[in-house]
This record gives C-alpha cells, sequence and structure tokens, in this order.
DNA sequence: CGTAATACATCATATCACGAAGTATTGCGT
DNA sequence: ACGCAATACTTCGTGATATGATGTATTACG
C-alpha cells in the first residue's frame, strides 16, 4: 500500500490491536500483519508515542526470562478510535471526489 | 481532519481536480476546498512532485497580465488513480479492522 | 489610494516511517 | 553440542513531506 495512505491507519490500528486487552510489541505486529505490515522500528516509534500522547499506560513483566512490556488502551486512547471514526466520513467525501465518474465509468 | 490521514489524499486529491480539463494552482485550491483544504505551499510542491513523476504535463500562459501555469493529467497520473481504488480496498478491510465491535457499538 | 484577491515561488521546520544494526534470551533441528 | 530461527525491544540516521512565513507582482474594487 502508499505509505501516505498508510501513515493515516498505523496509529489507530494498533490503538485498535489493543483495545481488547493488553498487548506487547511483537504481538501486535503479528495481529496486524494481515491487515497492515509495518517494521518494529515502526511499531516501537508508534507506541512510544501513544505513550506519550496518555492513549496507552505500559507495565513491564518478565515472561520466560525475556521481558517484555504490555500495553493498554486509556480513555484517551478510545476517543482517539471514536474521533477517528468520525474523520473517516470525511475521507469518504474526499474519497467520492476523487473516484466520481471516471470517463463514464 | 487528521494531517497524516489526509496525507495519503492529498496527491490524488489534486489529480482528480484535473482530470476533466486543464486548471492551474489557485482554481485547484477552490476546487478542492469543500473536500480537502490545503495550503498554497502545500499545492504548489504537490504540483511539482506529480510533475516530476510524469503525472501532468504543464503549459504556462498568460491570463489578464498574469501568468498561470495550466495542468494536464497525463496516462499515467490516470493510471494513478486507478491504482488508488485499488489500494482504498485494502485501506477499507484495514478500516474495517480498527471500527469494528467498539464495547458492543 | 489602500486593500483584497489573484497567482506562484522559496525556505526553514517539524513530523514521521523505515532500514540497519545491536542486545539478549529461548527453542529446535541435526 | 552447535547453529540458527524466533522472540523482544532499542537506537540511529535518512528521506519524504506538509506547512507557515515570507516574498514578488498584477488586477479589481470601494
Amino acid at each position: 500500500m502508499d505509505i501516505q495512505l498508510k501513515r493515516g491507519l498505523l496509529d489507530v490500528c494498533v490503538l485498535a490491536a489493543i483495545r481488547d486487552g493488553e498487548s506487547y510489541g511483537y504481538q501486535i505486529i503479528k495481529e496486524m500483519k494481515p491487515y497492515l505490515e509495518m517494521s518494529e522500528s515502526t511499531l516501537y516509534t508508534i507506541l512510544k508515542r501513544l505513550e506519550g500522547a496518555g492513549m496507552l499506560t505500559v507495565r513491564t513483566a518478565e515472561h520466560d526470562g525475556r521481558l517484555r512490556k504490555y500495553y493498554n488502551v486509556t480513555d484517551r486512547g478510545r476517543a482517539r478510535l471514536a474521533e477517528f471514526r468520525e474523520e473517516w466520513k470525511e475521507m469518504m467525501t474526499v474519497y467520492r471526489f476523487v473516484v466520481r465518474e471516471e470517463n463514464g465509468k
């Protein structure tokens, strides 16, 4: 997919992957893979950004000798998802403008 | 609208605004305004990029003592619009993942 | 006569996705 | 026993890009 197009979905997609319950980086990548592929460096950057924006909380725990950072979606994170639904409506009006009546198609 | 979300639409929206016949910068901004607002510096940057990518052709002509640059969409530009339609399908699958089943909503 | 509108250009800045490379552990195949 | 893939997260540099600020120049209007 076009990178620019992807950009608008990355943040909300990560939030969506976590919203049903605690998750962690590696798991999120695997869960999102069928929908949207992203590199590890991208995901961890996004997780840090969302945490900084108060949309995620983190706790670190050990699992099989490896450290994992478990993320949870906050109210603000859920508000972001709700906001996204509204923004998508605007996206759809733009989409219709872009694809409408292409040579009588 | 969220800037990141907007990014994926800017290029194709400009192409769409020109596809029905020659247009020029100032006109494009006004035509797109109801759908997507963008600053002049952004538009002229995009026009230059699309021209560089062979998706637009330009001719300069004088109109009422002012110079105007008239743009036309090339075959490659139209191919980009067709490609966008396909990419949008992928966008929709991601969208459904993001908005699905939000607390039984 | 000044101000808005038309029309385009340039520059500096901030955001951001990503590849590359690194650290460290577990588990599996041969 | 040894090596390699998988798990798990981090840091750094780079390139793409949207935008505000600023500039130039003309026309139209009150």
